[in-house]
DNA sequence: TATGAATGGATATTATAATGGTCATTAAAT
DNA sequence: ATTTAATGACCATTATAATATCCATTCATA
């Protein structure tokens, strides 16, 4: 009955989500899809997908990526398809360097 | 019991939530955060930050871009905080150009 | 202008994501 | 080497997203 769950988002989350979706109706409507049709290739519903497209911070990222896939909307800048595993490469290596276990050095006991 | 609904995604979507998962471990680190600060702060659970870390695809796409924001990861190549704004607005520019509603031509009734 | 496709919005139901808790393992700091 | 925070993983419960279906409206075409 209540409403238990109340969640906010900064800006930059609205409007990053506001983009994408814009970004795939944008590509829907340059490829001449209709909403029936684009959520028929991607496996959801047409209320889901308008829900994307208005940029519905509740949707699945997934989602959210396939559906930009689909219509051509490049994810993470990423020009060519071996963009995004390029760049995956190289953050795997920045991951290893990294200390496994972030630890907040407990106590700054500097009075020795 | 029986799991009734399965989903398949794409390579493209795969990698790129894996990678944005990614970058937000790795901005996380860098900025020597625990999984229990950055979801404190996200106002999420460890768990789902686990999930999100780990490109999850199931989890709001609002959480994945709310803990990227968190971390200073760019999302959709933002240099600075009006990059995203900006490129809204020639989104909605163009897409005023369009027509509103797309239509299929019924038929190619091309002998006239 | 008429007409039907396309869209926008709402709702009840169903499938499932998010949570909170627990336990085991890892690894940073002493 | 010891200690203990940090992490990884799992599970039952709860909150909620996705669906299906409906109706109203808009608008491209004939």
């Amino acid at each position: 009955m209540a409403p238990i769950r109340k969640r906010t988002y900064s800006r930059a989350t609205r409007e990053a989500a506001e983009l994408l979706g814009k970004l795939i109706r944008l590509g829907r409507k340059e490829r001449k899809m209709t909403g029936n049709e684009l959520a028929g290739r991607a496996g959801i519903s047409r209320a889901t997908l308008q829900k994307i497209e208005r940029g519905d911070l509740k949707c699945e990222v997934g989602l959210f990526f396939e559906v930009a896939t689909l219509v051509g909307v490049k994810l993470f800048g990423a020009e060519d398809s071996q963009a995004v595993p390029m760049h995956l490469g190289r953050i795997n290596d920045k991951l290893a360097l990294l200390p496994q276990s972030v630890r907040t050095s407990m106590k700054v006991d500097d009075d020795f």
